[in-house]
DNA sequence: ACACTATATGTCACGTCGTGATACAGTCGT
DNA sequence: ACGACTGTATCACGACGTGACATATAGTGT
């Protein structure tokens, strides 16, 4: 498949792959994702396993993200520069959202 | 269900969710909401029919929104109390990661 | 030595969701 | 009469997150 059709299968992209993705300017392997995510929402959000390595193998075949290294027992990931084409756009609808809720917040007073 | 359990199951919200309440502080509609949704995402966004009547109903079961009058051939939905407290709880979340993004975005450039 | 917890990855069945096709019907302009 | 728009509804399909289960190593406390 094309970059643009990858790019825009992600889009709009699950709290999930967001919370991987913005892990991954730093090489790390899923259980470290897991616990940094825990940290950057303050326990809000634990990633179950069945989400991370499944998630990071469909990114990684899809080449979002790409093999840093392979120590043995611990895949380490690293996000691409599609990857990280695919951020920016979702930020861009991030900011529409976010400001479209700014926008009519007192109607839910 | 109890009403904390029916918000949390609409937590993490989905996009689609998410456009079909912040349209419905003032009654509409299946197809206003489409029209309305496209315009707010200036076109970005089109829902399906699959997808707006498919959630109206869901949303109508789980009391989020409530009918607000059944003329013929048009069925006008509105946000209830329930789907307001909901809307501040995934405004919280969005704000959270609105954040984050912001907070790390040059490492995506 | 034993139990427990944390680290670390993987698989699978299940339920939920958005999509797009299909169907049907009324309205409005030309 | 015809097409475009309005309006609702259903269905099969594919994608996704969840949580349970399995497996294995390392470290700590008793």
């Amino acid at each position: 498949m094309e970059i643009e059709k990858i790019i825009k299968s992600y889009i709009p992209m699950t709290e999930t792959a967001f919370y991987i993705l913005l892990s991954l300017p730093i090489p790390r392997h899923g259980y470290g994702i897991i616990k940094h995510v825990e940290e950057l929402t303050e326990g809000r959000l634990v990633l179950g396993s069945g989400t991370i390595y499944g998630t990071l193998t469909k990114m990684q075949r899809d080449g979002i993200i790409t093999i840093y290294a392979d120590e043995k027992r611990k895949t380490i990931y690293e996000i691409t520069d599609v990857g990280k084409a695919l951020m920016r756009h979702e930020m861009n609808r991030l900011r529409e959202l976010h400001a479209n809720a700014w926008k009519y917040k007192e109607e839910f007073l």
